[in-house]
DNA sequence: CTGAACGTTCAGTATTGACTGAAACTTCTG
DNA sequence: CAGAAGTTTCAGTCAATACTGAACGTTCAG
């Protein structure tokens, strides 16, 4: 409402919230995290965000304790104040892939519980034994490939061999910001 | 439904169908490939489908025809009989992993325009950098992971030919595509 | 050609669930 | 303590959509 964004801001808070809306989360959901994603000071209250998406507080309430149970953002409280903030943390985006990770568990599960209602009958059998390996293999080698991932940054970034290689080595801009 | 199924195998159904269900696909068609992949005979008229399902031909004829845009289910037409065959072929898990995959392109592409949307202040754009390499990453990634899990499947049934014929069973697809 | 079996289309229905907005609850200021 | 600012909860509304069932089109047998 009062928002009145950039249009390449809004219409890609939109695309993130078709995205994720079309896959099992809310579209609200996309569209905070992607608000989160872009907006300038990156924490913001719970008001500041309703005012961004044009969106009610009560949808703003419930669809951050869903990012937040996700892992996908954060709450910080402050003393001193009695509002809240909302920003999007590096370690969202462990988050989300471990969340796809987990889609490939799932999926795993379901195929072994398949596996069991072929029974005993060798076609079904077969077609379901290599339902079930393909995922699996998936499901075991998707961490390899995101570690492998975080790694490699780690050592173009970071030369030096530091025994905590932190992957959120972009200093989130903690305080420096005045109010508003 | 006429048909009383087992319950792992309705078990399992429902399963599939609410997995899919939750991930953009329609319950329907989750059930319906969860179906075709344990009947025994392979091969099923749309007729034996709804009653298996307990569902409308209409629900079969419309899941029918995304699953097999989808790449899901295979139809075979047989001359001289005006029934239409459906199955579930070995390629099925090929176009299932890389819809999976266009799912990472996807969200590559949103990032994209997100970093556009960022413009030049500093950390949204670190964030969205992060958001996008991440992807993108995975992205190119899940295809090598895929096709080396057919390569070593391939090398692991090639040297040594299964020691069980296993009944005029459609041999898995070995590599078939022309990688190199 | 006539009739029947099969598949597709489409309007209608029922359900789901995402979001709103007001009321209740909590936390800080004067 | 009283009042204000902020957040959460929850019933209600609205839109999206998955599925049904009947009508239509099509293909093969008699």
């Amino acid at each position: 409402m009062t928002a009145s964004l950039p249009p390449e801001q809004s219409a890609f808070i939109e695309e993130m919230g078709q995205f994720l809306g079309g896959y099992g989360m809310t579209p609200m959901a996309g569209r905070m995290w992607a608000w989160l994603l872009l907006c300038d000071p990156p924490e913001q209250t719970a008001a500041e965000i309703a005012d961004a998406l044009g969106a009610s507080r009560g949808a703003i309430s419930g669809t951050a304790r869903i990012l937040t149970s996700a892992g996908f953002i954060r709450r910080t409280k402050k003393r001193g104040d009695r509002r809240e903030y909302f920003s999007s943390p590096p370690e969202a985006l462990d988050s989300m892939l471990l969340s796809a990770g987990q889609i490939y568990r799932q999926l795993r599960q379901i195929a072994e519980r398949g596996l069991i209602a072929a029974g005993d009958a060798p076609g079904p059998r077969a077609r379901m034994r290599e339902f079930h390996d393909v995922i699996s293999f998936i499901e075991s080698e998707l961490p390899r490939t995101i570690e492998r991932f975080f790694n490699e940054r780690a050592a173009a970034n970071e030369p030096a061999p530091a025994p905590t290689p932190a992957r959120g080595e972009v200093p989130v801009a903690t305080g420096g910001k005045g109010s508003s």
